[in-house]
DNA sequence: CTTATATATCGAGAAATGTCGATACGTTTC
DNA sequence: GAAACGTATCGACATTTCTCGATATATAAG
């Protein structure tokens, strides 16, 4: 994959001095890594879902209450088609839920989890002044 | 701005009945929108540097203890500049604190708090399935 | 003071994402 | 079944983001 790699192991090993340290410390690392890796996905799914400043105004609205596509295009002042997008990006991702009325599309928060993620990031974005 | 505002406020009139609701309706949408987006950037910035395969696994390797650059780029098999520059947007967005020694610099994780928002986007995650 | 090492920054190309008008789809109403 | 309405999807363009080699900076070592 990256030529990096085996330039790497020498490098560590000239700086820890024992060549046989360094290999089993790289070993460390990478399967620290194999590890952390395998469930990352859906994690980066659900923060993608949360960093973009209109669907998180979105999530914050839903905080109210439910709202029909029709309502948050008025408040977010978003024209319907990317109101609709932002909506569906936000589902794919499991952080809102879609209920069907007629030809009304309503939607809610799916879970107080996601009131969680959102104060916690506003706690760490205090913590930062 | 959009020029989509003025036909909105027409089209929920006629939806609601009585024009003067639907204004009133619109206006409380709107002060629902205006307080909302008002200290959103910085959480935006939080979920933005989450939001990557590359820093999630950064962070996630952290929890493990302090680390420094070098060993961070071969624990995610990824060439010097690149895992720099994700280290310097994780910082940016204050989940990381640099400690310098000598020619190192060693990477933490900011707060508790970072753990918590991972945990919780695993929570959200999980209940999907 | 020259060299080696660790990290940061730059710059360019590739890929992903946001935006929005146009259009398609499904539901209601007449 | 035709027209009106709410919403979803498409397509094109603009912007952002990711990646990585090349280069710059800073510290240490000889």
């Amino acid at each position: 994959m990256h030529e990096l790699t085996d330039g790497s192991v020498e490098k560590l090993a000239r700086l820890i001095g024992d060549e046989e340290r360094a290999r089993l410390k790289i070993q460390r690392l990478r399967s620290l890594a194999d590890v952390i890796e395998s469930d990352v996905q859906d994690e980066v799914k659900i923060f993608k879902a949360l960093s973009d400043p209109c669907r998180l105004a979105i999530l914050k609205l839903l905080q109210n209450g439910e709202f029909c596509v029709c309502e948050i295009m008025i408040a977010l002042d978003r024209p319907q088609s990317t109101t609709s997008h932002h909506l569906s990006i936000l589902k794919d991702a499991g952080l809102i839920k879609e209920r069907k009325v007629g030809k009304w599309s309503n939607y809610r928060l799916a879970d107080g989890a996601v009131i969680e993620l959102m104060n916690q990031a506003r706690l760490l974005s205090m913590l930062q002044k």
